[in-house]
DNA sequence: TATTGTTATACTCTATAACTATA
DNA sequence: TATAGTTATAGAGTATAACAATA
């Protein structure tokens, strides 16, 4: 099995402190590193489609949530982010288009979001790339590797839930 | 098995787009969703030693590097940043006394980095916490599902970097 | 002419809180 | 009095590029 530069850091941590147990920071350690790495890819062809990496979440909520729409206060807590914050760039959003507000009769302190025809056509087009680009960051994993590792994270997460 | 936030939303996406196939998205966002929650522990383990995790990974880095120093060249390139945003951050650390320039009297523009006493004090005890940390992120795992995630993500790393 | 490292500028992004309107 | 959403302010953080000193 060929080593990655995690090895070397914790071959470095052995000798400077070798009474310290690093074995969990070959799982952090590198499930950090290859999030970032991912980030960076998947933003690349967010960018392509003109899309921050928060706008593509957003958007990409708003196509698979009810087609009548969603709420912003939804938005803020779904994506974990701060209402002010999504609503700035909700704001951007609608300016370019892609999404509109429409305004509730019940409650006339709130609205939807929904995207617009272009704003699926958008998100429809950046989620192929997005797919693609991430059925590549997986090609070295067999099928069953990946359902393992999904497997491995869905119980971290889980488990997180409850803390 | 219980299932988490990404299966529901793998299930949206079969709902609304039946002709695409989500399922690296399993992979992919629960790592993200992972890196993410695990990032914040640490932020919060780092912040009682006031330090942010870039300052923790610049004093890490210096920790486990030799002795005599590290020059800040090596630290931007090893840490993927820019050398303006190092520069600030050192000196930051530098007035804080955590470390000190050595200058080089081979190449006179050149300098290295090293940890004071307090500096090295600091970054151990912050160290053994982090540790305990991340021990605590992964006991949800046997120590086999730990070390089939290392061997998993070690695998999607040295692939990366062949690209 | 290139390199090491620092400094200054400008930009992005966000959280906080103030604010409006409505419940 | 609380809630939905927007707007304004301020702060953190960074990259870029200009800069000084040296190779």
């Amino acid at each position: 099995m060929s080593s990655d530069s995690v090895d070397t850091i914790l071959a470095q941590w052995k000798i400077v402190r070798p009474d310290l147990d690093c074995s969990s920071m070959g799982v952090v350690g590198r499930l950090r590193r290859t999030s970032n790495v991912w980030q960076d890819k998947m933003e690349k062809v967010f960018k392509a489609h003109e899309l921050s990496s928060i706008e593509f979440d957003m958007m990409a909520t708003m196509r698979r949530s009810d087609p009548s729409g969603i709420t912003p206060t939804e938005l803020y807590k779904t994506l974990m982010l701060s209402s002010g914050a999504v609503s700035t760039r909700l704001e951007k959003l609608v300016q370019r288009g892609l999404i509109e507000r429409v305004y509730s009769e019940q409650d006339r302190r709130s609205c939807k979001v929904v995207l617009t025809p272009q704003g699926i056509e958008l998100i429809d087009s950046a989620l192929v790339d997005h797919v693609d680009n991430m059925d590549g960051m997986l090609a070295v994993l067999t099928d069953e590797e990946q359902q393992q590792m999904a497997d491995l994270l869905r119980k971290v997460l889980v488990a997180g839930q409850k803390t």
